[in-house]
DNA sequence: ACTGGCAGTCTCTACATCCGACTGCTAAAC
DNA sequence: GTTTAGCAGTCGGATGTAGAGACTGCCAGT
């Protein structure tokens, strides 16, 4: 329960513990690490040190004749100085490289985000997910209105960073062709530059004035403009990609078991529970890591979750990995932090 | 071996087991059907029945004193009765319902397809999918190039069925916002109503002419089509849904083991093969039926899919569910045979 | 042609045993 | 005081055996 009361020594035991461990996935032997080269001490100097180690909680048996595990404490001390030594060293050469393989050279926002889901799954061996910044951030580039029939109408809103998303408005009244495009050149005009949610306010507003001086073709756009922006932040896009990866974490039995399983199928199907997840970890900047126990959800206490936070001017989304608790952290946090500073630079490059 | 010659009671016992094993998932015990009301005879008689389809390859036992299990071939003849006798009472206004309210009023293409996929899962408990038809015959309605700045531009086209696709392309010289509406209005009036097909014969031909009498603004409008429409149909959409009831499938180890658990997963990234898969089953109307070994890929031996073809004008899409080989057929078969119809009037009043 | 009954077969579970892998502890060595 | 070697103790997993239960296949009787 001491904290940060760990010699030298007991701190070498436990990194080398996590690091066979998380190879292995075989509970430690004190024989076996008192081989590993750099702790030149006894095996039995070693049961000294490890029942120190489980006193402290950082460390578990199976049972009792069996070698040590490392608990989520364990995993928790080695991720942080991990965190701390890390830092320098990301991954971003591979990553990007890859992301610009996948997505080419000027992808969708969706097409970059899904890319980086990807990639992240492809490089880790994890599920991947990317997820956007809140739509209500973005900026309004342009709007168009295509005619679908006398009282239906397309929206396809752009905004920057290659965003688009479409809408159908079903309109009660007919509406001219030309009247559509008169529309849309005003909202292009007036708004472009904006966020969406400056827009929405400035559109409400313009309709309040509204009611009293009269104007066709602006009520008309106001209307419209209004009736696209309804509704538009409510889900906000998530990419996941890697659920196979599942089957095998599952298959050697990392603690991983059906019931997990079948928790993060869910979550890859309603993936709003994953940005409800994330909402938490989503502050600073950097990358995070949420293991086992930590997590709020105890279906997830067999996994972890390795996140960062990119930036898109002032916006901000998350992309990251999870996995069982078993995972290779280094490797997984210099990944994800290598995706979130590939995500970025690609933004910025669109813009 | 015989063929079709099952007399009537061998065909009641068989069907009577199927059932049974649908239901309870243990092999099925000669006592436990004698019990069954309809065949009113002692289990001895249906112990001879049984070594006879047994020795016809209807059904097996996985040990000595086992009962018996449906095989593959037991399924398949249980499934073409049931399609025979079946084929009025299709599942429709659940499924339309449900569609209904999960696409909304009028949804885009994707949204209407990923709902179905939605649907399906929900309904039948397994893994739904739909599948769009080749774009190459969707029937051009409209284009707009929205500029992203002085090389770049985003091609929004629409086709019949709120059928959205965009693409950003980037071009080797600049070009004025104006000459991009000129362009958009050129096509648009040149090509409404066409199959994208035909159209990409259309803006070929013309671009060989144009080579000899010269226009700038049809030069432009010209290669902006053929780049739009370059690679625009090699990846079929796919809309998959439902990976979790795997768990549950391979939880109650339905002969669905890891392997294909991991399998399926694949299947539901890499949807494409999902699309090669189907291939074969998309010529004729109805429904068709897939059972175990029937699969091409031996690691499916354990599933089953059942699939309908819908038809949106000349084109041809299906729907679908996958699960295990003791499957709840008659169900699935109407519930997508359901969804196909629901699917194709959903089209049709959108047009 | 059907049925009752019985012997035979195979799985599954429980229980007993053995082996191997570690640990914890203690007493000696450094 | 710290480290080490050695040994007894503990537990899990593999292996073996026995008995119960669940069916079938077959045969003789109706």
């Amino acid at each position: 329960m001491t904290f940060g009361a760990l010699s030298d020594r007991t701190r070498r035991v436990l990194a080398c513990l996590v690091k066979d461990y998380i190879d292995s996935g075989e509970p430690v032997a004190s024989a076996t690490l008192s081989r590993r080269p750099g702790l030149g001490v006894s095996s039995a100097t070693i049961r000294n040190v490890l029942a120190q180690l489980e006193d402290m909680g950082y460390v578990s048996q199976p049972h009792t004749s069996a070698g040590r595990v490392p608990t989520d404490r364990g995993y928790r001390y080695y991720v942080d100085t991990l965190l701390e030594t890390r830092r320098a060293s990301r991954d971003i050469s591979t990553v990007e490289a890859r992301l610009r393989e996948q997505a080419g050279e000027a992808p969708l926002f969706d097409q970059l985000l899904s890319s980086a889901s990807h990639v992240l799954f492809e490089v880790s061996h994890h599920v991947g997910f990317a997820i956007a910044p809140s739509d209500m951030h973005a900026i309004f580039q342009r709007i168009e209105f295509v005619p679908l029939s006398a009282s239906r109408v397309l929206v396809v809103m752009v905004a920057r960073g290659n965003h688009v998303s479409q809408k159908v408005i079903e309109l009660n009244e007919e509406i001219a062709p030309s009247a559509l495009t008169q529309a849309a050149n005003y909202l292009n005009a007036e708004f472009a530059g904006l966020s969406l949610d400056e827009v929405r306010q400035a559109v409400l507003a313009r309709l309040e004035e509204q009611r009293t001086l009269y104007d066709e073709l602006r009520a008309v756009a106001l209307t419209l403009a209004r009736t696209t922006l309804e509704g538009l932040e409510s889900p906000t896009a998530v990419f996941i990609d890697g659920a196979s990866s599942l089957a095998d974490d599952a298959e050697d039995a990392n603690g991983v078991s059906m019931s997990t399983l079948r928790t993060l199928l869910r979550m890859v199907e309603e993936k709003q529970r994953l940005v409800r997840l994330l909402d938490a970890y989503l502050d600073g900047p950097g990358v995070a890591v949420v293991i086992g126990a930590e997590h709020p959800d105890p279906q997830l206490h067999a996994c972890s979750l390795v996140v960062a936070t990119y930036r898109d001017g002032a916006r901000r989304g998350a992309v990251g990995v999870i996995g069982p608790t078993r995972m290779h952290y280094s490797r997984a946090i210099s990944v994800v932090d290598g995706a979130a500073v590939a995500v970025a630079r690609f933004l910025r490059d669109q813009n």
